[in-house]
DNA sequence: AGGCGCCTTTTTTTT
DNA sequence: AAAGGCGCCT
């Protein structure tokens, strides 16, 4: 055993380079690994944990390593299993919210929730306070409810709980919030609902009233990893500050350059504090970057100088210069559109490139659709992340609502959401009755359901309505424990009738949304495939936290769209950074504040620093905003750039389609077979859209209830219903 | 009482 | 350019 272990252990540390490797051997106490853009952070994080399983003989489930998307999450699970040679089940690798809230999930009733609890996104928060709002005859105008959520939100961040606000008060918005504030926390609770915040701070409320659970969890996490540190707020500070209390064994990971998220509350003096925090930590610079040409780097480089305090530490590396960054100057968004795609076309063709090398970056999500209409216009496959979240789409909002109200019925924000939808003729007078008795008689919606016949003045007729409502989710509640989380799903869905409704409308909205539908039942049966013993809440609690980031493909071949936030942490071959006008990058909201410029000026960093290869700088000189064209300028950041790492377009070649086109490999099918109508059997090969193309291995059942076995190209064996799955038969 | 269509506002980034 | 709010009609 010993000599293996050896070996293992030469494999860890062999291909890191000094600092990395003194970084990823040092075990004992805190320690701040600042690492800049394509430095190898995450190769350092996880030959670290590798070493601390294999060299250290740390058991894997003492070691919790916290990320910041889920994907991010996976991969290092994977690669650190590759590195050690052998499955690690036990590690928990996950994002902070994710993390906490299974950890809420355990002890939820020390905290008077149920660990049914939901989960409420910013929309549904919204819809909570609304209703706050109009039940204190608040002016909706004048305060609107997502400037209320952003303001609780902001207290939230900062750890200022409601009764410490009202302290505070002195405007007459700050009055209005101080009235709110607290009233929304009480309707969370009595809803069984955290808001992404509270996953923090509750565990937080958790180890202050209950010094016994934090002492267990300290005890059993024994070493913590941390990965881009810079984007953590102060309640994940104060999380980790409490669960590294006893052990100090804390890594941080980040880099104060790539510190892009500070409206949402994090903060960069987590990470510029840090030594201060931990006194005894021992900081380590990554400084070689292996991801880019020199010039990108240089001129990435000669931005970020800019920004007024920073970090000391300088990128370099052993690469060569690389072609000069291209400018790409425009009279409009979309010619800017139709040059990029021009550029994309080009560099398949002479620098013989896959579609996937290439990512598109832009501010705004709003930007992506001048490039979509270009990119579909000349056959290219693309993908984009981001933009109208899946999770976020109306249909999908209503059959989640449906499948909260049944794990949780106190979830006002769902039931209220699903009451009248499909149309039951239950509308906002009746609602009003019931939320007004409950009010009054201190109860959750769902219980006023209960009680309907109690409520004046509702007609009879309505009443039975709302009856039946009740009865809806109260024979679903029945099945949760009988049923798998996708019989129940599918069969409440069939029940609702949504999909032939849908499907009766026939517009091409309607049939995209009923694709959505199914391709959330579809996410069901996954999740059911991979959890056997998955209850529905425990899906619930999966999607709430899943981003679009998470689900993103990368070996599919395509172009990816995304926004500069989007794009932490990846890399591509051929990089564009699209919009580069003052106002839209850095954004005017920013302009007057320099913490604000700042900021927009690491995020363009972080695009920048994406590139491996070439990058291309685009801006145009008038930009639709609003409905109304705007006039711009270059942004100031294009001027911050040395002007030898730069060249303008002067090429302006077009390369005619049929010379790069190649349909077999990029098209996208214009007719799709539906592959429900036909017979399948094993050795059929078929398309499908997520997973691409596949053949049949196995075949079960018939009808609507057949599933499949199929061995797809890219990610290997997966089951799917047939008629769930949108397949096409190749 | 509930449904439908016109007119307003809105988006910066997202766990 | 799209979504939500408001008011009018059934």
């Amino acid at each position: 055993m010993p000599k293996s272990e050896t070996e293992k252990t030469v494999s860890i540390l062999r291909g890191l380079n000094t600092e990395q490797r003194e970084a990823v051997t040092y075990t004992d106490g805190p320690s701040l690994i600042l690492a800049g853009a394509g430095s190898g952070k995450t190769r350092v994080l996880t030959h670290k944990i590798a070493y601390l399983i294999d060299r250290k003989h740390v058991s894997a489930r003492n070691i919790l390593a916290l990320t910041f998307t889920n994907k991010a999450a996976r991969e290092m699970h994977d690669r650190i299993s590759k590195l050690i040679k052998h499955q690690i089940v036990d590690m928990r690798c996950g994002t902070f919210h994710s993390f906490f809230a299974s950890l809420l999930r355990r002890d939820a009733d020390k905290l008077g929730f149920s660990s049914n609890f939901s989960i409420y996104d910013e929309r549904d928060q919204q819809e909570l306070i609304k209703t706050i709002v109009s039940d204190n005859r608040l002016d909706g105008q004048k305060f609107s409810p997502s400037a209320i959520s952003s303001r609780i939100g902001r207290l939230k961040n900062n750890m200022v709980s409601p009764e410490k606000f009202s302290e505070s008060a002195n405007s007459e918005f700050d009055e209005v919030i101080a009235a709110i504030y607290p009233e929304y926390q009480r309707r969370l609770r009595q809803s069984n609902a955290m808001d992404f915040d509270d996953l923090l701070l509750k565990p937080l409320e958790l180890f202050q009233q209950f010094p016994e659970v934090l002492a267990q969890y300290q005890c059993w996490w024994s070493h913590i990893l941390v990965d881009e540190y810079q984007d953590t707020n102060r309640p994940q500070y104060a999380l980790l500050k409490a669960l590294a209390d006893q052990s100090k064994n804390i890594s941080v990971v980040g880099d104060d350059d790539q510190s892009i998220y500070r409206w949402r509350g994090a903060n960069i003096r987590n990470i510029w504090d840090f030594e201060k925090d931990f006194p005894t930590c021992k900081t380590f610079r990554l400084e070689q970057n292996y991801r880019s040409t020199a010039n990108i780097l240089a001129a990435a480089h000669s931005v970020i100088t800019k920004n007024s305090y920073r970090m000391e530490k300088e990128l370099w590396t052993k690469r060569e210069a690389g072609d000069p960054l291209t400018l790409l100057l425009c009279q409009t968004g979309s010619e800017e559109a139709y040059k990029i795609i021009q550029k994309i076309q080009n560099e398949f063709y002479n620098h013989k490139r896959n579609f996937s090398d290439f990512a598109i970056l832009y501010r705004t999500n709003a930007q992506s659709r001048l490039l979509e209409d270009a990119l579909r216009r000349e056959g290219i496959a693309y993908v984009i992340v981001g933009g109208l979240r899946f999770y976020e789409r109306k249909e999908v909002k209503d059959v989640l609502a449906y499948l909260r109200a049944v794990c949780n019925p106190s979830d006002e924000v769902s039931v209220k959401r699903i009451i009248n939808y499909p149309l039951r003729g239950i509308g906002d007078t009746t609602l009003q009755k019931i939320h007004e008795y409950c009010i009054e008689h201190q109860l959750s919606f769902f219980q006023g359901l209960e009680r309907i016949t109690d409520i004046p003045n509702i007609q009879n007729r309505t009443k039975e309505r709302v009856g039946e409502f009740r009865y809806f989710i109260s024979k679903y509640m029945t099945l949760l424990n009988s049923l798998s989380a996708f019989e129940l799903a599918t069969t409440l869905v069939d029940e609702l009738g949504i999909l032939p409704q849908l499907k009766q409308e026939g517009t091409s909205e309607a049939l995209s949304r009923m694709e959505n539908v199914r391709e959330l039942l579809n996410t069901v049966y996954e999740y059911t495939q991979r959890n056997p013993q998955g209850k529905l809440q425990d899906f619930l609690a999966e999607v709430a936290l899943i981003t679009d980031i998470d689900k993103w493909d990368d070996r599919s071949n395509a172009v990816t769209l995304m926004t500069l936030h989007a794009a932490k942490g990846l890399e591509f071959p051929v990089v564009f950074i699209a919009g580069l006008e003052d106002g839209l990058m850095p954004l005017s909201r920013s302009l007057d504040n320099d913490d604000d410029i700042d900021e927009e000026r690491r995020l363009f960093y972080v695009g920048a620093t994406r590139a491996m290869e070439k990058l291309y700088l685009s801006a145009a000189n008038e930009r639709m905003r609003y409905g109304e064209t705007i006039p711009s300028k270059p942004s100031r950041f294009i001027g911050e750039i040395d002007d030898e790492l730069m060249e303008a377009d002067t090429s302006g070649v077009y390369i005619p389609r049929e010379m790069y086109y190649k349909p077999q490999e990029t098209e996208i099918p214009v007719q799709k077979r539906q592959a429900n109508k036909k017979q399948m059997r094993p050795g059929i090969l078929v398309r499908h859209l997520q997973f691409g193309k596949g053949v049949v291995k196995k075949v079960d059942g018939h009808g609507d209830d057949q599933k499949l076995d199929i061995l797809f190209e890219e990610v290997g064996l997966k089951k799917v219903v047939v008629k769930y799955a949108k397949l096409e038969i190749l």
